[in-house]
DNA sequence: AACCCATTTGCAATATCGTTGCAACTTTTA
DNA sequence: TAAAAGTTGCAACGATATTGCAAATGGGTT
């Protein structure tokens, strides 16, 4: 049935107002959110604070997962399935339009291993692409 | 002779206790660095305001680059000969290194081209590896 | 439905981070 | 050495993020 809902109790939170329609906002837009989008877009009025602990309690308990920019803004997008609690399995490559400025989750596209020098372990890899998105190009 | 002045007359900047200090904690540092750490370590005390101009310039004059990071905190570091004015050439992978917190260009590597999703455009493409680095490992 | 208890929320206070305008100071150049 | 250009520090401000605590809400029970 509701979807929103199943995610929320599959996380074993309470389903609260603001949960839902924060989690709504995730679930409809399909694209990556700020906290400055959550607070002025949600239907129902919540506080900046509530904001903060819902998207940090979200990224705990594999909801949404934290994006990574390069300009050092904090974006959030929706987890696939596959993760939950604290473990994580996001790591697809990031494309920014900079025409739209929306950023997407390429999930199809994993980050390509690389030769490192010598000596050096990786562990996790990271990769943001920008330029034109599907939607913005000619 | 000396090679932080050369830096900051190449760059046509004025020569100023600050700008020689901070540019010296890049040279002889070698690593990045952040805002804090810059405001720290200063032999002569630098106001707040004057670091962030400092930097803004210094990136702006192609001295220093801003790094990307996944955890949206702000990193510099030196640029290679080549980037000068507003352009850069810093499209090289950097490792984050979780032991000694220290993040590293690794200028020789460049990010890798991938194959995108058909209708996206790339343009600029960064890439940061976590791991153990050099002097952590074993 | 009324209750209890755990969880969640909002508010106020506080902390951190970054920017701007402006007057004083320093560096460069003549 | 004096004028012009460039740079700095201070104070004020704005945005962003965190914490403690009391009030409100949700989930499960009777
Ligand atoms: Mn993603
Ligand atoms: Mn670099
Ligand atoms: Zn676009
Ligand atoms: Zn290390």
């Amino acid at each position: 049935m509701n979807t929103i809902e199943d995610i929320l109790k599959k996380a074993k939170l309470n389903v609260t107002e603001g949960r839902k329609n924060i989690l709504e906002m995730f679930v409809l837009g399909g694209g990556a959110l700020a906290h400055a989008d959550i607070e002025k877009n949600t239907s129902v009025s919540i506080d900046r604070v509530t904001v903060y602990r819902t998207l940090q309690t979200f990224v705990e308990r594999g909801i949404i997962h934290l994006i990574p920019t390069t300009d050092n803004t904090i974006l959030y997008a929706l987890c696939k399935d596959n993760c939950s609690d604290g473990h994580h399995h996001d790591e697809h490559v990031h494309f920014i339009c900079i025409t739209c400025n929306k950023t997407n989750c390429l999930e199809e596209i994993t980050v390509p291993n690389i030769q490192l020098p010598k000596g050096f372990k990786p562990i996790q890899a990271a990769m943001i692409v920008k330029g034109i998105c599907l939607h913005c190009k000619n």
